[in-house]
DNA sequence: CATTTTATCACATGATGATGTTAATAAGAG
DNA sequence: CTCTTATTAACATCATCATGTGATAAAATG
């Protein structure tokens, strides 16, 4: 008899998952809980389950750093992944965390029992929108540059400027030109990028997605 | 109408999946043929497929050897491994030589089907055997785990918060705490990181610094 | 028990950033 | 030759950020 944890936030998700979990042969699913720091509580006082759900967007702890914690006190216990999140960067952190599987929400409960016991079997459930991601990650060594990435010489300037954490002057005194011509490609490249802020484009930019 | 290509050396599975994918709805399978060079000749004189499903073990250029060639001359084929190896160097190298997808060759004609309707959807099919492998890959590539990271839990929940792009209001709600708590925080980060923008923080944190 | 750390909140102020509007010049495309 | 794009620039205004100073309370540490 496999058991099955959940850390979820939405409760109406989380009880409609383990009452599904809970009624299927060969599974059972004592334990739902809402923050990382619960579960580490009951991981302390019971039989600990052979895998766990865990979302990444949770009040307290965040799931990937709580999949650190749970994996280096209990290694056995394997963990899938269940949350919104298809940005590159959180599924390569919860792989790197040691994340067992990684399934977007919209999954639905047969396939999450099915994912469940594929990785009981010895396989690693992902989504195939996330395989896709992963797989990516392997054979884009050369071939970036990728899609229109429609910024100018000097907009990327402006771009590189921003990631050095550098303010609009300093970007200005680099490359010789006013405050306000700075600010000007700073509007075109968040029209571009379709964002609103520093922020975000230094993200994207770390992120290889300019 | 997806158009499916098949290179494989063995006559009866070739024949078998051929026939088979031919009579699914959406899909012809115009052409089966047993090694790289074949379909290349073919290639140059027929529409070229969307979907190209591939073995490794052929007779003269290998399957990871053909697919860099396909690839390199028709990049917009979609190529899925279909072979029974299952070593993590042959995976590696198939992913990096381009493939969209790994399957073993005990999967099923359905299973094929489905995986070929996944990748014409923007998805990547792989058994779960390989997606194990490939997910292990990642488990070890984290070495350098800066894990002095002197901050504290509320802090990293910060600096997530400004790496999703976060205002410090939007922070604030976030967390339920107030913005005056949030500048608390960010000044502490700033002087445990020896920086003084939001910006250094960012790009700390994507590049692993923290 | 005393001390330090962590987390919380407030008020204030100057600096920086985001956005709207407008526009001149040069280069390249059609 | 006209139209578009890239680059430059100025002025204005409100929002957000960075930083100083100070405070309370719970939790961890010694």
């Amino acid at each position: 008899m496999a058991i099955i944890g959940i850390v979820e936030d939405n409760k109406k998700i989380r009880d409609l998952i383990q009452r599904y979990l809970d009624m299927q042969d060969g599974m059972t699913c004592p334990v739902a809980v809402d923050s990382v720091e619960e579960m580490l509580e009951y991981l302390d006082e019971h039989q600990r389950p052979d895998v766990m759900l865990m979302d990444i967007q949770l009040p307290g702890m965040s799931g990937i750093k709580g999949m650190e914690v749970i994996k280096s006190k209990y290694p056995e216990i394997e963990i899938i992944m269940l949350t919104v999140y298809h940005d590159s960067h959180k599924i390569f952190d919860s792989l790197k965390a040691g994340a067992s599987g990684y399934l977007l929400k919209h999954t639905s409960l047969p396939e999450i029992k099915e994912s469940i016991e594929n990785l009981l079997k010895g396989g690693a459930p992902m989504s195939p929108q996330i395989a896709r991601k992963v797989i990516s990650h392997f054979n884009e060594e050369a071939p970036k540059k990728n899609e229109d990435s429609m910024l100018t010489n000097r907009e990327q300037d402006i771009v590189n400027g921003l990631v050095d954490g550098l303010s609009y002057k300093m970007i200005a005194d680099r490359y010789d030109i006013s405050i306000d011509t700075v600010r000007a490609h700073i509007r075109n490249i968040y029209k571009k990028l379709h964002v609103n802020s520093k922020a975000e484009v230094i993200a994207k930019s770390l992120r290889g997605e300019i």
